[in-house]
Formats: C-alpha cells, structure tokens, sequence
DNA sequence: GCTTGACCCTCCAGTTGCGGGAAGCCCCAT
DNA sequence: ATGGGGCTTCCCGCAACTGGAGGGTCAAGC
C-alpha cells in the first residue's frame, strides 16, 4: 500500500503520515523506488492513532498507548492509569471553558447590543473581574 | 514604569509584554537608557489584554477588541458580534470534549484495570468507533 | 516514444502564544 | 569596584501538524 491509500483507509492526511513517521510511531517499508510500503500492520497502527487523537490524547499519550497496544505483557492498569489521567485533563479543561462560558455569557447578556458605543463587555474587560 | 512594575501589576509576564509590544499590541514609549517607559494608558492596555485572554479570546480577537475599545465611536453591537462568536467557539470545544470525556469514560468503566493484559480500551482503540 | 496528470519524495517555513536561555548593558548599594 | 538585580536583543524550541517548492515515478492515452 502506498501513502494515499493508507490515508484514504485510515482517514489521516498524508502529511501526518509522513509526520508519525518521522517522530518513529510507524515504521513502513521503503519499496525500490523510494516510496513508502505499509503493511497491514502499519494501517492498524495509523487506525489505532487516528482513534486515539481523536479521543483527545498527546502524541506523547499515544506513543505510550500503542507500547502498551504491541506490549503482549502489557497490564491493563497500566492502559487504565493513562487513560484516566487523559480523562482528569478533560475534565479540567471542561471546567475551565465553563468558566470562561459563565463570564463571558454574563457580558454578552449585559450587552444590548445597538449601535450605541457604551458596552459592558469592554467595561467589564477593563475593570477588574470582581 | 519599568516592564517589571507593569509585569506585577498586569501579573502578564514580561517575556509575555514584549511580545504583545512586538505584534503591536501594545506601544510603550523608551527612556533613554532604552528601558520600555509604560504609560497608565499602556498598563490598562495590558490589563485589558490579560483579561480577555483569561476568557480564552485568541490575540486576533484581543487585537480586535483593544481597536473597539480605543475607538469612541465603536458601536456595541460590534463588541457583541466578537463575544457572541468566541461564545459559539467555547460551546463547541465544550461539546467536542463531552463527547470525547463520553467515549473515554465507557471505555475505562469497561476496563478492570488488573495485571492481566486483557484491555478494553486498547480494543476500543483498535477496532472502528461503532 | 512522448506527454500528461496523478502520485510520490524531501526539505523548509509557518502556524499560536509564548518560554528558555545566551550575551551583553544599566543602575544602585556596599 | 564589585556584586546583584533588572533591562535589552536575538534566536531556538514547544505541539502537531499544514502548505508549498522543487523534483522523481508511474500508468494511460496518443
């Protein structure tokens, strides 16, 4: 399989194909004329990535995950314990933009909105937040 | 004001100030030992800038913003558009890290977490998203 | 046999919003 | 005069790619 039918396959660009090569997180053949040869294993491999970016996790995470994915004596604490610190990151962030939703909703409803130029949400952006 | 009183002030940090100073945010004037001289103009600036920052708006949008606010005859309609799309923006990544939290979530329930390498979340990983 | 177009390759630069660190002034207190 | 801050500029690096330049390869059609 060339780059274009992993990427159709796999539904990741060939950018970061070559990118998740590059970093060493697959490792395909070279056929004679310089192209990239991936296995069945490697689009596995591309499919796994794909599914965990888009579940939130680092390249970094990922990395781990597809060890632990090749690791036959891998323990499922371990996949357990990544997994959940991925998820306590998503909480924060989610706390965080409710946050930010909350003060920000308060400013856009204070705001009439007209062609007026007195706005609260400028007001509210130069003066302290209480 | 030296770029350490405006630094304590704003709490920005001052690797942070020259930034915002070299993509114009910003135009402190310079004594004559070429120390960056703030103006009050220029902290409330960095005031400004550290708040609508803390609400997620992305630099453009600051840039945007400081404009309305220095401009008299801004309408608030105009600052509302801005918040209303950064609304729009923050609900989004709201939803999309639900989403992810959701399918994260079953698939660590569903994990036992032990030494056995059995592990449903690498399947989940591994095999298509249902 | 030649051209055309779709692939593929590498390498470099840019994105966002800064942070780290080097190398070098400046200022004040001892 | 010496030490310790503080200030300056400059350049690199981060994450995770994306875009583009410049060039090789392959299969089909004429």
């Amino acid at each position: 399989m060339n780059i274009g039918d992993v990427s159709r396959l796999s539904g990741l660009p060939p950018k970061t194909i070559r990118y998740y090569e590059d970093i060493g997180l697959i490792k395909p053949l070279r056929s004679s004329n310089g192209y990239r040869a991936f296995r069945d294993k490697d689009l596995h491999k591309l499919n796994f990535l794909a599914r965990a970016r888009s579940l939130g996790f680092s390249i970094e995470d990922c990395r781990t995950l597809l060890e632990l994915y090749e690791d036959q004596d891998r323990t499922s604490a371990d996949v357990k314990k990544v997994a959940e610190t991925h998820l306590e990151r998503i909480d924060e962030k989610i706390r965080e933009l409710k946050a930010m939703r909350e003060t920000l909703n308060e400013l856009v409803d204070a705001c009439h909105g007209d062609h007026r130029p007195d706005c609260p949400i400028l007001k509210g952006l130069s003066s302290p937040t209480q």
